[in-house]
DNA sequence: TCCAGATATCGATGGTCATCAATATCGCGT
DNA sequence: ACGCGATATTGATGACCATCGATATCTGGA
């Protein structure tokens, strides 16, 4: 705690913390990228991006493993694609999109770099 | 695609998936962790504790931190709680948080284990 | 036993999101 | 140029969530 009334009543608490929360715009951001990642549909995408051969897959192939409608696993895509962990590359007519190695390392850093 | 209708107008699309995608159960506990990750205040929280020693912390050093209501830092640590993020020591009057080795390296290892 | 302080729970509220149907856009073959 | 099929965008709707004030619970000291 920090109050000293505190101190005094029910003795201290513990060392004060010493380093400073994360910039809330740092935060932020690696919130957004966790948000991509919090809906099962995405991990399940995801899963199977990383799955296929190049980690690459086909839109149509991926939207065939559903049974949601064609607008949601595009919006859900998207929102991978917006949080840099799937890159889009377009073929014609079809959709391919590729797994972010940079964008997935930085996330799994991010959790034990200490 | 999958229809072979496609195949015959616009030639093939690429070799189907070879895997199924992550059960939907599976999935969603996933999703659920990821959840708790996706917040900023909850990335700071977790942040302060794994940046304090022994990887832990009081929440009333970890409330201090915040601009925000007493009731909504303990929702977020409970929600990290929850999530297997973190783990609850009471001491007294005071209440411990210490980061969850195993939880933190599962979200990691989801994300690059190919 | 009683009080004060630390943390948790409850109920309400405003904002965000997943999903869909409808529609738009973009590329290829004819 | 036209049409069809693949993917994206838009707008609406119901569900979920972050936050707060009020209140409850728990613990140690007097």
């Amino acid at each position: 705690m920090s109050k000293s009334l505190n101190v005094l009543t029910n003795g201290p608490c513990c060392a004060p913390l010493a380093t400073q929360p994360l910039d809330r715009d740092s935060a932020d951001q690696m919130a957004a990228v966790f948000k991509a990642l919090a809906d099962p549909v995405r991990l399940q995408l995801l899963g199977l991006i990383l799955d296929s051969a190049d980690h690459e897959a086909c839109v149509c192939d991926l939207g065939a493993a559903f049974t949601l409608s064609q607008p949601t696993i595009s919006h859900h895509l998207k929102v991978l694609h917006t949080a840099g962990l799937i890159e889009r590359d377009k073929r014609g007519v079809w959709v391919h999109y590729r797994a972010s190695q940079g964008g997935l390392r930085a996330v799994a850093e991010f959790l034990q770099p200490r």
